[in-house]
DNA sequence: AAGAAGAACAACCGCACGGGT
DNA sequence: CACCCGTGCGGTTGTTCTTCT
């Protein structure tokens, strides 16, 4: 294995810019591509210690760096920032990717807001390398969690073709969470049993049977009708939540109010998701008492929808995830979305 | 010991999006 | 509205390292 704290070791270097017909991310020709040096590091580092992040297309000739700004800003991000864990995945840190991949899909970057110290590339990198091929291994096909069937064609390959990769990279196209489940109009069970995922165009339902969990994944939420651009950001800016009334059950998309749960409330929805572990009646109790201070109590039906904006700056990711309850019985929810 | 094959991963690339003008 | 700029994302590439034969 080789040392990745090392800055020499790496390909997609100076060779292949010269040796194929691709144009480079820089147009500027004299720009270094390919390994950085423990010299550029350094010289990276101490600029940003002194004039901040950002602003990187201007930032390598303000360093002294003959970079183009994408290779400073890569190298930032996934090696020299200080919150950048380096080492071996552990298998906690794994578990945590199998399972958010299978309600994310692809989405590296959200993934790797909820592991700390993890890149989306390290991540990428790891599931391309290692889980991807783990679950095949185990039958089950990496990009739907389905079990493979004995036809089936090699997702993975396929997906590496460079054919796939204008469709599979559009961010437009790639809302729908769990990748290609979410577009197939299928229904399955998880390994682990309980938890059903059932998925239509648009949207995708995670049901958990034995924990009476059923969560709503909206795969086409990128949009500011139903209140999302005056939702607010949670303390560290990487969620938001907000509740919602039904007067007339879940058919009412009206965000006549919007108020905003805590971040602990948010976490513990997420990660009761995440983890497949029961969402505790005083959570429950707590969105309640939070939806009552806006829905008035005559409505008996409450959807309570989280919007994770992981990754949060100028591309706003977000993937909503609704629940809705009856108020009389909050514990036991209506799903009224299935 | 040497070559081949496979694994690992940093870096590159094209594209999309939001904000500013 | 159109354009530009800055930024970020996901897919892919290509070199190096490790393991196998």
């Amino acid at each position: 294995m080789r040392n990745p704290s090392t800055a020499t070791s790496a390909g997609g270097g100076p060779q292949a810019a010269t040796t194929t017909a691709k144009t480079p991310c820089c147009s500027k020709v004299g720009l270094k591509r390919g390994p950085w040096t423990p010299e550029e590091d350094e010289l990276l580092v101490n600029y940003i210690k002194k004039e901040g992040e950002g602003r990187w297309r201007t930032l390598p000739k303000r360093a002294g760096l003959l970079r183009c700004g994408k290779s400073c800003r890569l190298r930032w991000m996934n090696y020299l920032r200080p919150s950048v864990k380096r080492g071996q995945i552990a298998p906690d840190e794994e578990d945590l990717i199998l399972r958010l991949h299978r309600l994310l899909g692809n989405r590296w970057s959200l993934i790797a807001g909820r592991i700390p110290g993890r890149t989306d590339n390290e991540i990428k990198n790891y599931w391309n390398t290692h889980l991807s091929k783990k679950l095949i291994s185990q039958g089950i096909d990496p990009r739907t969690h389905k079990p493979l069937k004995p036809e089936s064609v090699d997702h993975h390959k396929a997906s590496s073709s460079k054919a796939n990769r204008k469709t599979s990279s559009s961010k437009s196209n790639n809302n729908n969470p769990a990748g290609a489940a979410a577009s197939s109009g299928v229904e399955e069970t998880n390994s682990g049993g309980s938890t059903q995922i059932i998925s239509n165009e648009q949207n995708l339902y995670i049901e958990n049977t034995s924990l009476d969990h059923h969560y709503h994944i909206n795969g086409n939420n990128n949009n500011a009708s139903h209140g999302y651009s005056s939702l607010l950001n949670c303390g560290d800016g990487t969620c938001g939540m907000y509740l919602r009334s039904n007067v007339q059950g879940l058919n009412n998309e009206e965000d006549e109010d919007i108020n905003y749960g805590t971040d602990d409330v948010f976490s513990s929805f997420l990660n009761s998701i995440i983890n497949e572990e029961a969402f505790t009646s005083q959570q429950h109790q707590q969105m309640q008492q939070q939806a009552d201070l806006i829905v008035p109590s005559s409505d008996p039906l409450v959807s309570i929808s989280t919007a994770s904006t992981i990754g949060g700056g100028s591309s706003w990711e977000s993937v909503l995830m609704s629940s809705t309850f009856n108020r009389n019985d909050p514990i036991k929810k209506v799903n009224d979305h299935l």
